[in-house]
DNA sequence: ACCTCACTAATCAAATTTGACTAGGCTGGA
DNA sequence: TCCAGCCTAGTCAAATTTGATTAGTGAGGT
């Protein structure tokens, strides 16, 4: 699975009501679209799938305000936050090296209690762990790992990513466990959207360096 | 783009001529199908879509030797040979966090001369630094780092994976510069593809840490 | 008054990917 | 002998993704 539909669905929860625009506008401020496959097409085909899965409804609404075609608002069910909730919890857990995954649950990690985020993150470790002792074997036959050539350096890549990975989520566990951020339950939440009408501060396209902010 | 035309235009090409169920075998051989969409259904896509573009000839073959469909053999078009260069060039420079499609390129690297390769990494190397240069400026913003929230961490996590892949690139291109592996012109070298006949030693599916080798 | 640009909001065809399924032949055990 | 299961080789419908395109509106320049 994709990290689309996590993004979307996270989107319009944080909303509570939102149309296709305003979510698209939201990845982009968040640069998903730097990182994951968030271009409109998918954006919209995602919330047109989960409103007919259940996961969203739909409300018709009429050509609204300013230009542009009518538009359309979703709302997220119960079915959807569950949806949600599953989601998120497994992206956190599993390394299935699809960074852009991973990079989504990382933006509604809040939304879960400090101490599951933890321990979901501490899941994630174990796994990395247990995926690299499982390659390791795998790759490193009993007649020298000079049989693979080249080949062999797949794999090492692979490990050290790997490696890089549980360093880094270690880290972050730490942060989390230091005190850093504010999780469910805990008051006032920090929220990574725009305000209907609020400028986004980040242009479309490449991270300019030249951004004239 | 996907990994998955570099994967069957490299396979094709080492064997000279094949049929979709060896290029298939040869890239869950690879450990492909781990890391990349190197599932069947792509992988027979692939070599359709290819062979209508010019890039590979088709060869309808009799009903074949051991049950199964009639299948039908693909070979390479010098067009298709310039297209593999172009991927596999591209792949290894560019850095666009997708880590299959390195993989890919990993697996063929030999194809080009040693000289190549290195500049080629090296260039890689470079773009990473130069992406990372322009993340950081842009997404630390005046009014300090807590603006984000735990939306940093997302870059950070993604600063922190292209810090693990320029080390270890630099590291590839030091063993490569050493002397390791055979490159293009240097006689012999090294076929990662199963012969007719060979038996597969890695098993379909997950990396069994219970492997029975 | 006219034209061009940019923004809003979305749609569409084509390409790709997924995951399940087909269908013939071979093999080994009851 | 018969049949369950595996291997060979591939197909297919459905879901998703891509990249381009549409169409209305308002602002600014000439």
């Amino acid at each position: 699975m994709s990290a689309i539909r996590l993004l979307v669905l996270g989107a319009v929860r944080q909303h509570g009501r939102a149309h296709g625009y305003q979510v698209r506008n939201d990845l982009e401020y968040w640069g998903a679209h730097e990182w994951s496959n968030a271009k409109p097409g998918s954006i919209y085909h995602a919330l047109k799938q989960m409103a007919k899965q259940g996961f969203l409804v739909a409300h018709e609404i009429a050509p609204s305000t300013a230009g542009g075609p009518p538009r359309t608002e979703y709302e997220i069910t119960d079915k959807g936050t569950e949806e949600f909730l599953t989601l998120l919890r497994e992206a956190l857990v599993t390394y299935d090296q699809k960074p852009d995954i991973l990079s989504a649950a990382l933006g509604f990690i809040v939304d879960l209690p400090r101490r599951e985020a933890v321990e979901l993150l501490r899941r994630r470790v174990e796994g990395i762990e247990e995926w690299r002792r499982a390659v390791t074997e795998y790759y490193t036959p009993e007649d020298g790992p000079e049989r693979l050539g080249h080949i062999g350096e797949i794999m090492n890549f692979w490990v050290h990513s790997a490696d890089a990975g549980a360093e880094w989520t270690r880290g972050l566990i730490g942060r989390i466990e230091g005190g850093a951020y504010t999780f469910a339950g805990e008051g006032e939440p920090f929220v990574g959207v725009l305000a209907e009408g609020q400028e986004n501060p980040y242009a479309t396209g490449e991270p300019d360096p030249g951004d004239p902010r």
